[in-house]
RNA sequence: GGCGCGGUAGCCAAGUGGUAAGGCCGAGGACUGCAAAUCCUUUAUCGUCGGUUCGAUUCCGACCCGCGCCUCCA
């Protein structure tokens, strides 16, 4: 049984099968480089990495290609205000972007193409465009599509035409080019822009002037390089592409090629933060980096943000997080509990968290179910702690566990969840800490229990909790 | 105004025409010198009002409330 997702073009449960003996071709609208990515950007990324995991845990390859916007309004204007290079202000937030990905356990896209060093492509499609009479240059030296030459424009999104505003205006309500009275409708879209004062040294040269690429002609023309002409299975992105970007590329990818840009559409719902959309004016938007601050591990905001189905907006609250955390350290307990049938330390975990065989899921064949059925990881966890709570480890043998160990590896993998990340990097407690833990011990041995709390309440105070067992303690942070 | 989504326990969140997964928090118990950690147990009738049905949280209708997109946006 493949793998069923909602299709938003067609409304509908579909399932996700690549055409015989050719990969998956999985396309993502990917970060525009010009900041450090907040956790609503990651969400989107997180569930599309999921998939692509379920995808490879039922057997098939994937081509995953995500783009990088490395060109457009705010790219050249980060870049002018800090006074850097187009190039040397995208890497930096690149290589930002690349570092949080790994360290949310998201897997590299296996093609990354940049917008701005497929400029020639780009103009190449609006050619297309221009021959086939779909996009008209202005006077001014800006290329626009013509969305009343599309007869389909808008059965993504479901917005007629007539309905449709103006594709014009900025966020201030300002005409976004100088020649906008030029344009035959309003309706229609910048492919190219012609050259203003305000890009500085980001220009090109095309046929219709020096200028630069719009943004919606960028995806279609990295997906038409990318994918070598072949119809996409899949194409993701947030809610908020549908329209009217991803409208858009179709319409430029359907009228320059003749036929289909996608097969499928994956959309997913926005992130809240505390009942509210995220903005800077409300002071909840968060980076990785401000949680990390506060002390959550990077894998817990991964859990938290996939913790609820795609189609759903998810209301994230820093009490979501420490419940991440929280279910984390039982995931890890379930999995100690195991390995410590095979005999194995945590670090063997890591050989279990494999694509695998979804014949093999046994006890947790619910849960991949789950993620089976429309990516529901929240049904899927919710699979999985129902195998945790009934403790199999105390029935297993040996074989068993390392067979129950196997499946619990592999949902781990479509998952992305990593366990045991944590201990691994805190592991240095200070001497005096560590001092303080051994002479609170002695004195409880010795039954000098006020000078033993004393102690166990200096060592919280100074963010380390004494965890006692029978026949020794253990010391960790708070 | 157009298109779309949702209202389920203190919080987050699945799901189903036959009396509601899971996580967190809380409470009770076990353990402990007392704690912490851990383990066990435990907390809802599903926005409101009608309708269909033997039976609806789940289907239909109306209403109320919240949210998203329609403009750069994951």
């Amino acid at each position: 049984m493949p793998i069923q997702l909602y299709d938003t073009h067609s409304r509908s449960l579909r399932p996700l099968e690549a055409e015989a003996n050719q990969p998956f071709r999985f396309y993502c609208c990917g970060p525009t480089v010009y900041g450090p990515a907040h956790i609503g950007n990651f969400r989107t990324f997180l569930l599309q990495d999921t998939l692509r995991r379920c995808l490879e845990v039922d057997g098939q390859a994937v081509q995953h290609v995500r783009n990088l916007t490395d060109v457009d309004d705010k790219t050249i204007k980060g870049a002018i205000q800090s006074g850097l290079s187009l190039k040397a202000f995208t890497h930096q937030w690149t290589e930002k972007f690349h570092a949080d990905c790994e360290a949310l356990n998201c897997l590299p896209p296996h093609e990354e193409p940049s917008a701005v060093e497929h400029i020639p492509q780009q103009i190449a499609l609006i050619q297309q465009l221009i021959e086939k009479d779909h996009a008209y240059a202005t006077e001014g030296g800006s290329v626009y599509f013509r969305v009343s030459s599309f007869e389909n424009y808008g059965s993504l999104s479901r917005l007629k035409e007539r309905e449709l505003k103006s594709q014009s205006n900025n966020s201030a309500g300002q005409p976004n080019d100088a020649d906008e009275y030029t344009r035959e409708a309003v309706s229609d879209f910048a492919l190219w822009k012609c050259r203003k004062e305000e890009d500085g040294d980001n220009f090109w040269s095309s046929p219709w002037g020096e200028g630069r690429p719009g943004w919606h002609v960028e995806c279609s023309a990295m997906i038409e390089s990318s994918f070598g002409g072949a119809i996409l299975d899949l194409h993701g992105g947030g809610v908020d592409l549908c329209f009217p970007h991803h409208e858009n590329e179709i319409a430029q990818s359907e009228c320059a090629h003749g036929r289909p840009l996608c097969k499928h559409w994956f959309h997913s719902a926005h992130l809240m933060v505390d009942g509210a959309k995220m903005s800077k004016s409300l002071g909840n938007l968060y980076t990785l980096d401000d949680l990390c601050a506060k002390s959550f591990s990077p894998m817990a905001v991964r859990y938290a943000l996939i913790a609820g189905s795609y189609r759903q907006q998810l209301n994230f609250t820093i009490e979501t997080l420490h419940a991440a955390e929280s279910a984390l350290a039982k995931l890890e307990r379930f999995a100690s509990s195991l390995l410590d049938k095979t005999a194995e330390p945590s670090s063997a975990l890591e050989h279990y968290i494999q694509p695998g065989n979804p014949e093999s899921f046994d006890r947790f064949s619910k849960a991949w179910e789950a993620l089976s059925n429309n990516l529901n990881t929240s049904a899927a966890l919710g699979a999985l702690f129902g195998v945790v709570g009934s403790n199999p480890a105390s029935t297993l043998d040996a074989p068993g566990a390392r067979r129950t160990l196997t499946a619990f590896g592999t949902l781990l993998y479509a998952l992305g969840i990593k366990l045991f990340t944590k201990k691994n990097t805190e592991l240095n407690i200070p001497e005096d800490v560590r001092a303080m833990g051994q002479e609170r011990w002695e004195a409880k041995q010795a039954r000098k229990y006020e000078r033993a709390d004393d102690l166990r309440n200096a060592l919280l105070e100074k963010g380390w909790a004494i965890k006692d067992k029978p026949d020794g303690f253990e010391i960790e942070p708070k």
